[in-house]
DNA sequence: CCCCTATCGTTGCACCTGCAACGAATTATT
DNA sequence: AATAATTCGTTGCAGGTGCAACGATAGGGG
């Protein structure tokens, strides 16, 4: 079993690099246009939907730790890409939102993240799609089951359950 | 396209996501019973392959940014789960080795990654499996072909091939 | 033998991150 | 109404990371 083990053909590393390589990849599109990092183009694309939301909002939706959000958010509202007010109703929540900039930012980005995902993506099967899909719902429903993973929070069908 | 993009759909997003869940696992697997990161994991289980090795071919085989090994390589050599000594025959060149102490740490970790990764994998087909592989290689493939993406360094398959 | 170039590993720097602790604000309890 | 418990967002801190620059060493060409 030991001396079997090789890095190469360990789930955990070959997803560490694939994720790593495509992150990559995207990031190099928009962060050379407009100086995004992750977290930052993550929250950006929420508050699309979302109109005005609160830290907490974004943090369920973009699967970010909360500091590492309001920290997006800072440097978001430095550039002038959102903009950032306290709530009238309740005084802890902060209220975020895109700003035109902002808006206009994302109309520039979002098409060319498409056309790289496209890029990744053709060639590909809806079959082999399915099966991919499956295996990554497959791996999130293992997690779910073990009590020192993580929760994951959203899930985009219903967080109650 | 554009209003219609969605974040969770996106494929970058869902590698992220489903990697860090997995790595987080993982990490808290291994950093809980002998304090290693991900770095450090990933030099100490090629050194058992290796033998002696240097900065630059563990850089190749771990995907890890240089400087990163380096530090890895410092911090394990602090812990005594490697010896670090200069090349005699080219000075610019550092022998890392495990040490017996990396050894039997690594025989304690490395068959609970193992489970881990089992119960991951637990109940997919091996037409899942397969699939799965299929898409993976064909996003690295798709990667390769970009001229704008990182080369992959190891692909364990012939580097010059 | 000397210079020029390439390679190797380390390090300074700026930045990002997670975690825990915190203050402010709200809600629940009595 | 007063106090306790909870929620929200920010921040201090320690640590990891990528990148570029660097010193040291080795090899190649004249």
């Amino acid at each position: 079993m030991t001396d079997a083990f090789n890095l190469s053909d360990f789930l955990p590393y070959r997803l560490a690099l694939i994720s790593e390589r495509v992150s990559r990849r995207l990031e190099a599109e928009y962060a050379k246009s407009h100086g995004l990092s992750v977290a930052e183009w993550r929250v950006l694309v929420n508050l699309r939907h979302l109109g005005k939301a609160s830290v907490r909002d974004i943090q369920v939706v973009t699967n970010l730790e909360k500091s590492r959000v309001s920290r997006a958010v800072g440097r978001l509202e430095a550039a002038k890409l959102v903009r950032k007010e306290t709530s009238a109703s309740d005084a802890r929540l902060v209220e975020i939102a895109l700003s035109r900039k902002g808006r206009t930012t994302l109309a520039e980005i979002i098409p060319k993240a498409t056309e790289i995902e496209g890029r990744l993506l053709d060639g590909l099967s809806a079959d082999q799609l399915g099966a991919f899909d499956a295996v990554v719902e497959h791996l999130h429903a293992a997690l779910d089951a073990d009590p020192e993973a993580k929760p994951r929070l959203d899930t985009t069908l219903g967080a109650k359950g």
